[in-house]
DNA sequence: AAGAAACGAGAGCGCTGCTCTTGACGGACA
DNA sequence: TGTCCGTCAAGAGCAGCGCTCTCGTTTCTT
């Protein structure tokens, strides 16, 4: 319906596409402290005064840049653990679990901007809630598949009971999964993060060199505490 | 020798001393990106420039601070441990983890600046180095010491041979434990942190809300992991 | 064709880190 | 005691930032 009503709409959603599009090099290169609104118009000869046109405010275009993040973070591992076969479990979750580190080693930046230290000032909006639990579903349905298909062992461990409430939006992900399972999925997945922060944020720098291969080992120590059978 | 050359020399230090007292006031309201020199300055009731005989730029001054801060997480993690029953290992490694995310909890933003994204542009000088190391320390001890009890089980699954060299760092810190324990110890203190970096940075937000108690179960589950066996 | 909405340009405000110069002060030495 | 050099606070100033407001133009709508 609004295919063409618009020479002139049309003409804002490729300055919009732009912008965000420079930003994301400026990103890439700066870091997100060194995002700059001037330095970002003089790079599409604008003035600045006309991005705001555009993006109410420098946090409304981070906003924009940290959805892409979810975005782009989710889709690389959805596509990662899609051309795994389903009942390789855990296939899967090492192929989650890299897809998660490829793409926040290859972006560190953006990656910084959605699971670092939040943007002082900064607030994250509702809109990113959407895109933020991409990756999660992912490593949550194969949790779930595995469960259901037999090929987990049930953990000794059982959460507190002072946990139930909170375990509610899990269950939600991981249907028909243990309180249990949930909680040692829970543990895995902060574990995972936790790897990546370190690796992407210089924590192993003299330390840990071969992180490729270190990191696949824990992944592998992750899984085996997950109870992957197979 | 020089103790008192320095009618001058105390004034200086006294001085430097309230500049970083204010500024970490100021890191803890506004974060690292909010720290503002002229902000100190006029807080002290000086004017801007006269900072800068104190600290030559900005990131000097966030050096201090970022010194400051391993030292007192490291303190704190010291503190706590040293408290507990010395053959209680998995005590011990409960209240080391405690003590992390307390003080985590108690200094986000000095926390972000210490295991957070990396300030743009800012590289942490080689100073930092002997301060960073007092939370891990802590830890590889209790493993040590757990280890050379005899209270771990033995792993099953060893690292692969490419990790032998980065091995090496943490043999030193963990002497006696073989290199599967040292593995199984490196993902957990991985994990213990990301879960730090996932509640301080606001990751755990409507959706974990008892969080000190899921902290504590997911300690627990590493706890088994890693193999305390008391 | 007329009115409304959107737009780019420009000036400007207050803030930042940082530099340079100036003049005052204090400790060491003759 | 007097001199002299290093240290200091202060002030002005530069370039950059996010953001606001106004103004004349262009584009869409009716």
């Amino acid at each position: 319906m609004t295919a063409s009503r618009t020479a002139r709409e049309r003409v804002r959603a490729e300055l919009t596409r732009e912008i965000t599009d420079i930003a994301r090099r400026q990103l890439a290169t700066e870091g997100a402290g060194g995002l700059s609104l001037r330095a970002v118009a003089r790079e599409m000869g604008m003035v600045s005064s006309a991005i705001y046109r555009y993006f109410p405010s420098r946090d409304d275009l981070l906003t924009a840049l940290i959805i892409d993040g979810y975005n782009a973070l989710g889709a690389a591992v959805e596509q990662t653990e899609a051309a795994c076969p389903p009942d390789d479990y855990l296939g899967r979750w090492l192929a989650a679990c890299d897809a998660v580190r490829d793409w926040a080693v290859a972006h560190p930046h953006e990656y910084a901007l959605i699971y670092g230290s939040p943007v002082p000032g900064y607030q994250a909006p509702q809109d990113t809630v959407a895109a933020r639990v991409r990756d999660v579903a992912v490593l949550s349905r194969i949790v779930s598949d595995a469960w259901q298909a037999g090929a987990m062992r049930t953990p000794t461990t059982e959460p507190p009971a002072a946990l139930d409430a909170d375990t509610a939006v899990f269950r939600d992900l991981m249907p028909g999964v243990p309180d249990s399972v949930i909680w040692q999925a829970i543990s895995a997945w902060t574990a995972l993060y936790g790897w990546v922060n370190f690796e992407v944020f210089g924590q192993f720098q003299n330390t840990i060199e071969d992180r490729h291969t270190a990191f696949g080992h824990s992944m592998r120590l992750l899984a085996e505490t997950l109870g992957f059978t197979q």
